[in-house]
RNA sequence: GGGCGAUUAACUCAGUGGUAAGAGUGCCAUCUUCACACGGUGGAAGUCACAGGUUCGAAUCCCGUAUCGCCCA
């Protein structure tokens, strides 16, 4: 990195206002070039570590991706200056899916599918996509700041990965863990894949419920069944009725003709069926309806499958086959109603389940596929939750997490897809052995024959995302990276990936690992746009982070993540707010301008050893509320309470440090005293130094300007160590002493604003003070108080007659006059004197009814009853105040 | 149907038993005062959703109601 050189430049040499681009571009290169992300592996610190949650390779910036990773870089940041090993692990998962369909599109632009280029070829295009424009999100991850080790990127198809995935199947598969079956699955018609349960989305849609006549085979009459896909009466192989429904106990015949079809179906009698719903009688569709799939494994019914892949109907369905299941639908329902079977058709609202990756209705279809045992493995994984070996933050998703995780289904693994990890395992062709294998078998151990041909599936994405925490750090290998970075120290991710990621982690993670992959999982709400609706393209509502980073900064967004991402609620994110901390990042700009203006470029201006007991109100007080606020920033990034260190931060060097101590001490900078000056000068350098160090993890560009501007060679802020709390800096005293001087200041202003003295006038003023020790005080920073609140010469009393015609002001016991030369507006005066004796005597009121309780008095902690007696006094000495105020006007 | 969460200033939100309810934005007034108009100063603004209870004390804990949102079935 660039070092400083040559004399410093005076604060006039920076820009007036804070100019991000030029600022961020460069130091972002240089941080690469420095290699200051690179983890270390020093045996004598402690380690930090996090792993990213991999955006897919097909994804862009958004704000979802901004919040997750700013809050990884403040706490990477902030962990790696305390000194940790620190490693903040990125990369992108392959989103098999997503992917594919990235590149089916841009084959269907060339007029072919990808059938027509066979899986080698089609495998081909899309690495080929992969490094041509696959992973644009990384560089926009760098654009926002991230300090990821970026030579330690890794993708869920890497190599290495994929070797681990294939060592964790063969694993679970020699476990018994994963098996091959046939079952009902979700049905992705337009992807052709199967898909887990999680990955379809049910969303209540506006169908009909059609009552269908199926005729008894003899003695006349009929069953109705009610259904909502009557498209797939072509499978059924059953009517199912309830065992205690007395509709259709003791019926003469057990079969009915199904309509349509020819076929004759048995009625059978099941428990699980639901007795209130529509007429009670259920058609069973076994290859097309989970629940019917189970009736008839209880009745062993056969199984009929009536729709192909793309969810058209094939030759079981006769008549229909070639149509489409929805245009099926309809036809079925003509001719239904053509032979006077359709009893009737309702409105009906129901769930409808849709793919998650491209929104068409999903299919449930029987299919062979391969799936994971979960339920030994989540025992494990609640057991971790519950004896804390992970926590979650908030703690309230706990309960989400358990009631999941008891609730659990096998997970099916198989995609019917090209683009992914093909599952390793072999059919033999001669013997019909499956043989499942990490490394690609020569010959089958069975027959010796080498006519093996490998399963086509590929394995859901998720798969290979849920070996993450330890893939990446060379699993199965047993790596340096692993005995200091596993477990990692915190998941940050957003709430809706818990089950689909977190969860799977966790079971992964303490399957093969032997340990919980993570000590700590902080989950951040969503972000929403301004009225509070989920941002989406179809919407229109997206914020691209981009253009916010165009306009505002990147450290203006970082800031604004940082202080909304509050623990258990969504974010509305607006502009309004975003333009706001701009404003911020720009006052703190201008406070280093103001202090670089009185440097002394041949020496250094902050200093080590300052001795508060030797220094004036101000630098004590400064000195002691910078405490608080290292204090608070703190606490708040380890506890993921990221909003309040934001807020601390604000605080503080806004309405604490920029408002009244730099006005504070202009007096001191410009004076004559060169003794002051040099002090001044001191604290206010050792100050601004802690202040860019506690900003740093949340707006890294504008702190590491600002610290190659500050005086004295200096290397990165990223390196410098994070500032504690000095315990001897403490002093409630001049916390008190400043509150005093800034009542008194206020009220001062207070009085010029509301009798409208101009802001250029000089006044005249008395402070009747009775406290002797307070009126001191007040003496002794005097002058301070004629700078900041406009006056030429100022009284300090500790008894004495009251100006005659002057406005007051009433602070606890210290009255405040500006005489007025006449000009009083005694009606003016004695309304808001009014409106205060109001507020004051209620106040009053209610502490005197608090202290006059003995059950107060006998069950609140002392501190508190004290508290409240101290505050019944200055009550009351301020509304004897104000009275006597109010009839001194009265008399004019 | 089950579960979770929210309801505090005009808006967006902090605040989980205790010392006089806070912030940002917006609003009103005023000031181009020598870091900053991306600014300064002063000000107005709240029945803490509603109804009950526990407690010396409730925005905070408990019960119920209403409205909104999310997850699961």
């Amino acid at each position: 990195m660039e070092k400083k050189s040559g004399p410093q430049a005076p604060g006039l040499e920076l820009a007036k206002a804070y100019e991000f681009s030029s600022v961020e571009k460069k130091w972002y290169a240089s941080w690469q070039e420095e290699k200051k992300f690179q983890a270390t592996m020093d045996g004598d610190k402690s380690s930090f570590s996090i792993v990213i949650p991999p955006p897919n390779v097909t994804g862009v910036l958004h704000v979802g991706h901004a919040l997750n990773n700013t809050l990884q870089d403040v706490l990477v940041r902030f962990k790696r200056m305390q000194g940790f090993n620190t490693l903040w692990l990125p990369g992108t998962d392959h989103a098999g899916i997503a992917t594919q369909n990235v590149v089916e599109r841009q084959l269907a632009a060339e007029n072919i599918n990808r059938h027509d280029i066979g899986r080698r070829k089609f495998i081909e295009r899309v690495w080929e996509w992969k490094e041509e424009s696959g992973g644009q999100i990384i560089n926009q991850l760098k654009r926002l700041g991230c300090s990821c080790d970026w030579d330690r990127e890794r993708f869920t198809m890497d190599e290495g990965l994929s070797r681990a995935v294939r060592e964790v199947f063969t694993r679970l598969y020699d476990e018994g863990l994963i098996y091959r079956g046939d079952y009902i699955i979700n049905w992705c018609p337009r992807c052709h894949t199967a898909l887990a349960d999680l990955e379809v989305e049910h969303e209540p849609t506006d169908g009909k419920l059609y009552h269908i006549r199926y005729p008894f085979t003899a003695g006349g009459g009929y069953m109705v069944v009610a259904t909502t896909r009557p498209e797939t009466m072509l499978g059924d192989t059953a009517v199912a009725a309830h065992p205690s429904d007395e509709r259709y106990n003791g019926l003469p015949e057990k079969a009915v003709e199904l309509p349509l079809t020819g076929r004759t179906i048995p009625i059978v009698f099941d428990a699980h069926v639901d007795k209130e719903f529509g007429t009670g009688a259920l058609k069973v569709t076994p290859a097309h309806d989970l629940n019917d799939f189970e009736i008839a494994r209880r009745h062993d019914l056969p199984s009929l499958t009536v729709m192909d892949e793309s969810g058209t109907m094939n030759e079981a369905a006769g008549a229909y086959a070639g149509l489409d299941r929805f245009a099926c639908r309809r036809q079925v329902v003509e001719e239904l109603d053509r032979q006077g079977l359709l009893e009737k058709v309702e409105p009906y609202q129901h769930g409808v389940g849709h793919c998650y990756r491209c929104h068409t209705v999903v299919e449930p279809s029987l299919s062979k596929q391969w799936f994971v045992s979960v339920k030994p493995l989540a025992e494990k994984a609640i057991q971790a939750v519950q004896e804390g070996r992970t926590r979650i933050y908030p703690k309230t998703w706990e309960n989400t997490f358990y009631d999941w995780m008891y609730n659990i289904r096998d997970w099916c693994i198989s995609r019917q897809i090209w683009w992914g990890h093909q599952i390793p395992a072999w059919t033999c062709e001669t013997c019909g052995e499956l043989v499942v294998s990490s490394t690609d078998p020569d010959v089958c151990p069975k027959c010796g024959s080498a006519d093996l041909v490998q399963e086509t599936d590929v394995l859901d994405t998720w798969f290979s995302s849920a070996l993450w925490p330890f893939s990446t750090l060379g699993w199965p290998d047993d790596t340096r990276e692993l005995a200091f970075f596993y477990p990692t120290s915190v998941l940050i991710t957003s709430f809706d990936i818990l089950f689909f990621w977190v969860a799977r982690m966790m079971m992964m993670g303490i399957h093969f690992m032997g340990e919980t992959p993570f000590r700590d999982v902080y989950l951040h709400a969503l972000v929403r746009d301004a009225e509070g609706q989920k941002m989406s393209k179809s919407k229109g509502n997206v914020m691209d982070p981009l253009l916010i980073m165009d306009r505002y900064g990147t450290d203006a967004l970082r800031f604004t993540m940082t202080a909304f991402a509050a623990q258990g609620r969504d974010i509305r994110l607006s502009e309004d707010r975003i333009e706001g901390y701009r404003h911020f990042i720009n006052k703190i700009w201008n406070a280093v301008r103001f202090a670089l203006l009185h440097i002394d470029a041949n020496r250094p201006a902050a200093v080590a050893d300052i001795r508060p007991e030797e220094l004036g109100l101000q630098h004590r007080w400064i000195l002691s509320r910078t405490n608080r606020a290292i204090g608070e920033v703190y606490r708040g990034f380890n506890e993921y309470r990221f909003n309040d260190a934001a807020h601390a931060l604000y605080q503080f060097i806004w309405h604490e440090f920029c408002d009244w101590y730099l006005e504070w001490i202009k007096g001191d900078l410009y004076g004559d005293d060169l003794q002051e000056k040099t002090t001044g000068r001191e604290v206010l350098f050792t100050v601004l130094e802690i202040i860019i160090k506690l900003l740093h993890p949340i707006t890294p560009f504008v702190t590491e300007e600002i610290w190659a501007a500050l005086p004295g060679d200096r290397e990165s802020i990223m390196t410098e160590s994070f500032p504690q709390e000095t315990p001897a800096w403490d002093n409630p005293e001049a916390e008190t002493g400043a509150a005093l001087f800034m009542g008194v200041v206020t009220g001062l202003r207070n009085i010029r604003s509301e009798t409208g003295i101009h802001p250029s006038a000089r006044v005249r003023a008395t402070v009747i003070c009775p406290d002797a020790a307070k009126g001191e005080l007040l003496r002794q920073n005097s002058q301070a108080i004629l700078a900041l609140a406009r006056v030429e010469y100022l009284e300090i009393l500790a008894e004495g007659s009251r100006p005659r015609g002057a406005a007051s002001y009433i602070f606890n016991e210290i009255e405040i006059f500006v005489p007025l030369a006449g000009l009083v507006d005694v009606a003016q005066e004695l309304a808001k004197l009014e409106k205060e004796l109001d507020k004051v005597s209620r106040q009053l009121g209610k502490v005197e009814a608090k202290l006059a309780n003995g059950k107060f008095l006998a069950n609140a902690p002392t501190e508190v009853v004290d508290g409240e007696k101290e505050k019944q006094q200055t009550l009351h000495a301020k509304r004897a105040k104000v009275m006597e105020s109010m009839e001194r006007l009265q008399q004019l």
